[in-house]
DNA sequence: AAATTCTCCTGAAGGC
DNA sequence: TGCCTTCAGGAGAATT
């Protein structure tokens, strides 16, 4: 389930194989994504070049001089760098055909979407409204104390608000409150500034070193090149339910918040 | 305004 | 072997 940093994998692995490439043709077998796909899509980004790929929140922009491609993986979505006889599979929604290669995408579950803006991509009413990115400077302690006063929501269902930051989602929200030592169930106007910097630091660490290790591989995702990320390996409690805590022993306890499963430790989170 | 619930979808896993 | 149920979840939309 791609969040930030398997998108970030992601773009940093098409990014080589498509910048400066001009699109000869857009394939869309599937067009029922979480919103349809433009039907004229194909025609506004056929014989276009490709100048950068870039990365807001889990969305990937892809800038031609005549608009912007805006992708989102959804939970099950993945692109790959493929070659004119790659088998297509079932669940290969859209081509991306270059010159010798294609950027295809696959979503078995269709959570993802292919959009398409001729204005400034930051302009966007799915861009617009969302919170700092979780590595910049704007993302620190005071900015999240500032944002969480009078917040009675969980800290969770706070930090998995992409209008208050980007990018965390339910496995790195787990992780990070792990790090932080903060209950999962906490009020979010009741941490204090020392304790939002703990958080913040928790998931700029959890996320950086997720990325170093090309992401985490549950179940559908995939790197450009066909390989896992491997930051599963480096959980502490994400999916561990009965399991030990690594600090303290007792077993990692799971239960269900916004619809998500949450995993944490009753005694080293408070 | 903020919090909560609903919704899209398919594959995996478990029960019988 | 097969059919049914349950669960997983990103995040906008709808509802409270």
């Amino acid at each position: 389930m791609p969040e930030l940093p398997e998108v970030e994998t992601t773009r940093r692995g098409i990014a080589p194989h498509i910048n400066n490439q001009t699109i000869e043709k857009m394939v869309v077998r599937q067009h029922a994504m979480r919103w349809p796909i433009p039907k004229n899509l194909p025609a506004k980004v056929s014989k276009h070049k490709i100048n950068s790929v870039d990365r807001r929140g889990k969305y990937l922009l892809l800038r031609l001089d005549s608009g912007t491609i805006i992708l989102h993986l959804g939970m099950s979505g993945s692109l790959r760098i493929c070659s004119p006889d790659t088998p297509v599979d079932k669940h290969d929604h859209v081509d991306f055909v270059l010159n010798g290669k294609i950027l295809r995408l696959r979503d078995p579950r269709r959570f993802g979407a292919v959009l398409w803006t001729t204005r400034d991509p930051e302009k966007h009413k799915l861009i617009a409204p969302l919170g700092p990115e979780p590595l910049s400077g704007a993302f620190n302690a005071d900015y999240l104390f500032e944002h969480t006063r009078k917040r009675t929501a969980s800290i969770k269902s706070v930090i998995m608000n992409s209008h208050i930051v980007v990018g965390v989602g339910n496995i790195y929200a787990c992780e990070s409150l792990y790090i932080a030592g903060i209950n999962p169930k906490r009020k979010a106007g009741s941490l204090s500034l020392a304790r939002c910097e703990k958080l913040v630091a928790a998931i700029k660490q959890v996320l950086d070193a997720s990325i170093k290790q090309g992401g985490t591989t549950l179940r559908d995702f995939i790197r450009e090149d066909g390989q896992p990320g491997y930051f599963a390996q480096q959980l502490f409690v994400y999916g561990k339910a009965g399991e030990p805590c690594p600090r303290c022993g007792r077993p990692i306890k799971q239960f269900t918040q916004q619809q998500r499963s949450t995993f944490y430790c009753t005694r080293c989170q408070k």
